[in-house]
DNA sequence: TATAACTTGAACAGTCCTGTACGACTTAGT
DNA sequence: ACTAAGTCGTACAGGACTGTTCAAGTTATA
């Protein structure tokens, strides 16, 4: 069985060399790959039966169109990480980096929130170099503003740029879970989530920023 | 061995739960529950054959004492609980929170990382209310050393108990998870955890406390 | 030593999933 | 309007795993 390089280039935005596509197959493609986000969001596990169905097309279809289970969840993955970074291109990153990562934040513990158990879905059936590629948009953009930061005295220096950005998302993360599991309400997570990170994120010997305004508990 | 065979069984609607087992039957209950940690530590989906075959038994017998796979997953689970709060026993949580927080890292995160891809099986057959249970024991520890600290001023109160005790572990499992993917070495890990957790929970207004000895990087 | 508890492999039943093949039907594009 | 592309249902082949049963052998323990 051989790898499907010019799907994967296909989703990935390049043009293809092959006969274009018919408008009612892209129609099916893209309602199996909507499926695909919101059955694998709400249950890893799902079948590829389960997604046809909830796309409102034949199992023999969905077989058309893609090769594999592992060519679905990779669709559905590179969706939401295109709908994620379109949100980020809106997000001014920009002036003070404490407020910048906090509208960063703001507008990323969503997205995180929303594709936490596509994420899961995708962990089990993607190579981790997989994941890490289709990752490589938001964390680079969050890569540069801390670097930003630390250049300019806002951030510390003392501990890799790489962990620091997996602090952050670490915290998102764990927010999603709480969220989920009841012990956190949505309004609270972006403060929740701000106040810590700028805390984690600040040079030692200064002081740690007072919170913006939230509600404190 | 403190993880109790009959309690659970007895929760979990197992047969025999007055009669003494033979000494061979509990013999080959502790092989099994040991070969299941190791294979779902390595393979969070890995089969009752494959275990049994590990715990060098016959797959017959494996059901001979657990009715269903959650509760092979169960009783190792709860094995490694034990095993971690014998260790967190040993860990002076006494003194200096910020210092006693340190022990609680350095002893901890270890904990954390061997445990990792077993939590990641228990939290596809178990309960989440089952989960939480069985992490209460560390989930207490870490709470009461938390709510010391707060009280003695060392650390901020503007967040709720609960979610500092969550970003903790959201940390150090991060960082087990890094360390699996190459991207952080064992050595650092300890002093990444701390400094960041540390800062994360100074409260506002006051500084940052300066990193222990380890190395910056 | 007697016996009940234990172990074992083989084999069975049942379920769910993936992936393929077919033939007939419907639709899009020039 | 014509044809290729697309779709659909059904059906099949194959694999993996769970859980149960059975009959025969082994071992702990009273």
């Amino acid at each position: 069985m051989l790898y499907d390089l010019l799907g994967y280039g296909e989703r990935m935005g390049s043009k293809n060399s092959t006969a274009t596509k018919r408008a009612d197959a892209l129609r099916s493609i893209d309602a199996i790959v909507q499926a695909a986000a919101e059955c694998l969001g709400q249950n890893p596990e799902a079948s590829l039966s389960e997604i046809a169905r909830a796309a409102g097309v034949g199992r023999v279809t969905l077989y058309a169109h893609f090769a594999s289970r592992a060519e679905v969840v990779d669709a559905a993955m590179s969706r939401a990480i295109d709908r994620g970074n379109e949100v980020l291109d809106t997000v001014d990153l920009s002036g003070d980096p404490l407020l910048a990562l906090a509208r960063y934040i703001e507008a990323g513990w969503h997205l995180v929130d929303q594709a936490r158990a596509l994420l899961a879905a995708a962990q089990r059936e993607l190579s981790a170099e997989r994941i890490r590629v289709l990752h490589a948009g938001p964390s680079a953009r969050v890569e540069a503003l801390l670097a930003r930061g630390r250049a300019e005295g806002a951030f510390r220096t003392d501990l890799p740029l790489a962990w620091m950005v997996n602090v952050l998302h670490a915290v998102m993360h764990s927010a999603a879970e709480e969220i989920r599991a009841g012990r956190l309400t949505s309004e609270h997570a972006g403060h929740h989530i701000t106040a810590t990170v700028l805390a984690a994120f600040t040079p030692p010997g200064q002081p740690v920023p007072e919170a913006g305004g939230g509600a404190p508990r």
